[in-house]
DNA sequence: CATGCACGCTCAATCGATTTAGCAACATTG
DNA sequence: CAATGTTGCTAAATCGATTGAGCGTGCATG
């Protein structure tokens, strides 16, 4: 196996290799880093450098590498959470997109916590990253204004800002299908339709303001009220999803619009075993393969991963965009069969 | 708000600060890394530079300040994939108590390809990560040795290892206890108990092999013979479960054991409208919250992922760890209710 | 008044890789 | 044979932060 040859337990450098090797740094830095070519290196020398590197295990130093090229070729990504499949799909997506383009993605994620989203990007900026990629932030703003100081470019996703360029779903509309669908399988189920009740997320969230919008508009298209005591938004964790339900009467049949799949999982902890259990016909926004196959689930609008990152990547190589965009993609709804199927 | 007053849009460096508040970059380096009173600077002068460092929007360059301290603090992860939960939380928790120790987590998806695995390994040594955490990678022994030649150390997580300690599951007990619940509750609620199915994971995956040995010792134990060609291991992904079950004949009321929430969604795939659906009960290793609420889902094996981490990161600290540890924690199984609740 | 020492700093080397400039040896051309 | 070009390399500066060594001033002590 590979391994230094009896010398010293430290990593090999250039330097060790150009002794072992009787040539000089620089000219083992071009053999290894592949520029030497150009640079004129004959193959026999570059040959017998590669594989003393290999026989050594060298690798080299990336630290050093991108302080002498000032590239780093990182991009950063902050995530709130990995508890659901909509970031999951995000991360796994954008590591993938990220290479594909040769850049070295650093995907952290911040828990939901604001000032662990600031110190979070404040590291990426430290380490050099060329491109911050803000997914779900609390105050996208605020880490864009520090990232402009430091000369990094940024990018809102899932929440917009309004210091960077936002690709973003179109919540709004995602809502008014998934709140048409309820409404459509509520009355087709139980004849008459109730107003719906809104449960989860924050009252001053961008996307769930958008997702109430459409969920409003809905209402008003069917000629329905909507009673202001039916809207929860406790936040996004599934205690407190559950928690606002706890203790309520659902003397009536009803429908539900979930606001994201963790509040879904209060929900469903709550309707479990609830006398309620078949009188509920709910939807959800986001999407979450198991979570489709609940009888009562009558449809979920997944956001189009692959289309908001394939913009984001637009955005990077372009080197434009302005603060000032906001793209909207629309989201997949998927109506659910009521054997838990998918139609 | 912070701006480089005026001057270049480059970075500001401790040199333009230096320069900008009268005074020397190595005062100015200490006075931003916290060793400025050792070196007997001012506070004067430090809050001065501090000042001037705020105002230009400064962040110190790691790649110099690692290059020079010659420690990254930095400890990487290589995680399959994010799509499921047991994954997501292994990457959250092992952000979080990383953070909690002063270091730097780099967490890569590198999507169960073999050659990615090495390729992001080797992309963290570069790095100068300290510690590699190698999470159920193909081949994690190829890894270790590369990164004991470049004299970083390795642990392995959720798949083992010779050439590192490694930390898992107790996957033979979990799964003994998982199919034992799902013999006992299949006898429950159909009286006859035919030999179980299993489904998903590859044969020569040591995780398949040991729930494969928990599985066969708990038919065992109740006198039961399996039949071997109701063993199915075709890999985990979805689509793979589904086809190997596809076709197939349930004529009779039936247990199966599900190798991971994965193999799971091709598993309810193939479930969802099927005659058999209400013949069959069936259990899984790995949690997944909506999973549970299958109502066939009589049970589930959820791995102890803070444990693990726990034992992971008692590894990292004590700066030991033999390559011959193997660490196995029990699982937490779920017995789960026909209701589709919790027990 | 010389000595010692605390204080508040600065100098310069250093980490490892990259890259511009350039040198020596040899070949080719007019 | 001189001028020119090509080949194959090396020297040295550089990226930005860190840090051991050291310098000058002021004050106190013997």
């Amino acid at each position: 196996m590979a391994g230094n040859g009896g010398n010293s337990s430290r990593r090999p450098t250039i330097y060790d290799l150009a002794q072992i090797a009787g040539s000089s740094p620089s000219a083992v830095s071009s053999i290894l880093n592949g520029t030497w070519k150009k640079r004129r290196i004959s193959s026999r020398t570059a040959e017998k450098v590669m594989k003393i590197a290999a026989e050594q295990g060298y690798a080299v130093n990336l630290q050093a590498s991108m302080l002498r090229r000032e590239r780093s070729h990182i991009i950063g990504m902050i995530v709130p959470k990995y508890d659901n499949r909509y970031f999951g799909a995000i991360a796994e997506k954008f590591e993938e997109m990220a290479r594909a383009r040769d850049l070295f993605p650093v995907v952290t994620c911040t828990q939901r916590d604001p000032e662990l989203e600031f110190e979070a990007a404040r590291e990426l900026v430290s380490y050099q990253a060329e491109t911050l990629v803000v997914t779900g932030a609390t105050d996208p703003d605020r880490i864009a204004e520090f990232c402009a100081a430091a000369g990094v470019r940024t990018i809102n996703l899932d929440l917009p800002g309004s210091k960077a360029p936002s690709v973003l779903s179109d919540n709004f509309g995602g809502a008014r299908d998934l709140t048409r669908l309820i409404i459509t399988r509520t009355g087709q189920d139980f004849g008459a339709v109730p107003p719906l009740w809104f449960i989860g997320g924050r009252s001053h969230d961008h996307n769930t303001m958008e997702r109430l919008r459409g969920f409003r508009t809905a209402h008003q298209e069917a000629g329905l009220t909507l009673s202001e005591d039916r809207i929860l938004m406790p936040g996004y964790s599934p205690d407190k999803a559950f928690a606002a339900l706890e203790g309520r009467e659902f003397t009536q049949s009803c429908g539900i619009f979930v606001n994201s799949t963790i509040s879904m999982e209060g929900v469903v902890r709550w309707l479990t075993g609830n006398v309620a259990m078949d009188r509920v016909r709910l939807g959800c926004f986001d999407w979450d393969p198991f979570a489709a196959l609940l009888p009562q689930n009558v449809g979920m609008a997944e956001q189009d991963v692959p289309a908001m990152l394939t913009r984001l990547f637009q955005i990077v190589s372009s080197a434009e965009g302005n603060p000032s965009d906001r793209i909207e993609l629309p989201c997949i709804l998927r109506p659910l069969s009521p054997q838990g199927g998918f139609i």
